[in-house]
DNA sequence: CCCCCAAAAGGTAATAATATTTCATAAAAG
DNA sequence: CTTTTATGAAATATTATTACCTTTTGGGGG
């Protein structure tokens, strides 16, 4: 959707440029955030050259002018600068892994966003609708989402239960017939006990959907694979964002099922919310 | 820091603006896009306003002008925040609802790394370095963020768990002293029993930290308040992002400890990851 | 209840800033 | 010695800002 980062290809394209075009660029690449700022004349009086040379440069790279240049640059900027600063170093103040954290964190729900398949959620949600039972399974971090799944999933009135202990999913696979979903969250996919667990569960009949990581084993042993590819963060710093991740496809998938099942479910949300009341102090 | 982005702030303010920069403010929202490459004549016709009308309605929001204003526009639009007016519809299809979803909560993690108090995260992160016991406390959602924490901070070589039953916090609370942490994790922070396992914490002399909303009760009874300000959802179909957030923010915490125990810590952080091959299918 | 004033909001038109085009000239290539 | 290409000066067009004026609004006295 976006162009590739205008930034990116001027510094492709410099040794193609002429002289003046190349002291305009030479300007533009040492300080980009400067360039947005200033007007024309001011960048042709730093690159010392006159303002319709820098007019041309721009249109050289596909803009409409100068100001429409400075747009986009700023644009590449913007994402360019979060990309860039995705992982924490050691020598980072609190302000700096902070927003890195966050902004790494931002990066992958933003990227998943426009990345996912609508028509998968969809087969998903269906198949959440008809279940007459659903198991939430995770192991590690993944068990913390499996139990959140579980604590949104009880409202809608059906047998719902999370288990991050190896053999109780065993158990549970082996029993599992048509009309119960094993819903399998796993960042890696590669856990051999949830394979092993995903294809017992299959081989009674059940629906075994798995959130994971695309192309991988878990994946290929289910049912109905809902794969998210959240790039991986290699540094040891870096918290994992697929769990975030997988908690917000789950917060998708639990909206979709409220509005399958339609306005006459709201009262039954209700009296859910209600049932808190006497454990809490009013609200100021 | 990274200036709040542009499209949250004007919504916030608008219920603070005057007839004619609302209408500016409603043109705007409705296409931003649209907005970073219109003049201003074409603005100020399409809101119905006057150029200068508009050109007041830029300067409202800090900019230097019109051009300025389009720059951060550009800025704010790229940063992958896409700025999200209404919650989910009945009406809505998967791909509304999906991109509702991410962007409320995308919006919402942007908001908080914007205002977070560096200072306090700082001396949250001093509490825990120091801890000889930490105890994670959260009931419902919480609890799920509570079991994600201890699994987060179970590497740093010291006694750490969670409870999400209130007989076993009140327990615990009554037997914490000195060097003891209590984090409890609260969305409201008006959970009666969340505010008595406080209370009950402090007075032994353990010390108390609450990650939850400011101005809650909980908030009062604790002895390091570490409020994140999440905008409530009122719509029934709409997911807590509180969760979210407070996973993050453990996020960060985690970081910033792991930070301060130095270089020599990392060998034991990959004995951990080793510990875990044994489990998994190799990698691709 | 009305009138008048003060303050705020909004618009018109003049002005300033900024960008773009046109055209002329100089340098390089053929 | 052309022809092409690169470049800048100046004119023009576009766009934004300012100054100032009109309208509206709300709040006390008369």
């Amino acid at each position: 959707m976006q162009p590739a980062n205008l930034l990116t290809v001027i510094s492709d394209q410099l040794p193609n440029l002429n002289c003046s075009e190349s002291k305009v660029a030479a300007v533009i690449l040492a300080d980009p955030e400067a360039a947005t700022r200033s007007s024309i004349a001011n960048l042709a009086r730093a690159a010392a050259v006159s303002e319709p040379s820098v007019n041309r440069f721009c249109k050289r790279f596909d803009t409409a002018g100068f100001p429409d240049f400075k747009l986009q640059l700023a644009r590449s900027l913007a994402s360019g600068i979060r990309f860039v600063s995705s992982s924490v170093d050691p020598g980072d103040d609190v302000t700096a892994y902070t927003s890195k954290i966050f902004d790494s964190t931002i990066n992958s729900l933003a990227m998943v966003r426009d990345r996912i398949s609508h028509e998968r959620i969809s087969q998903v949600v269906d198949k959440l609708v008809q279940a007459k039972r659903i198991y939430f399974f995770g192991l590690g971090a993944s068990g913390a989402v499996a139990r959140d799944a579980e604590h949104k999933f009880f409202r809608f009135n059906l047998p719902v239960s999370y288990h991050d202990d190896v053999l109780m999913q065993r158990m549970l696979a082996a029993t599992g017939s048509a009309g119960d979903i094993f819903f399998i969250i796993s960042h890696t996919g590669r856990t051999r006990e949830l394979v092993e667990v995903a294809q017992a569960a299959r081989a009674g009949g059940a629906t075994v959907i798995a959130l994971t990581a695309p192309q991988s084993p878990l994946a290929a042993a289910c049912t109905l694979p809902f794969t998210v590819d959240v790039p991986e963060n290699t540094d040891e710093y870096m918290p994992m964002s697929s769990r975030i991740v997988h908690l917000v496809m789950l917060d998708v998938l639990a909206t979709g099922v409220t509005l399958r099942r339609g306005a006459e479910f709201l009262p039954h949300l209700e009296r859910i919310k209600k049932s808190l009341q006497p454990t809490r102090f009013p609200a100021p």
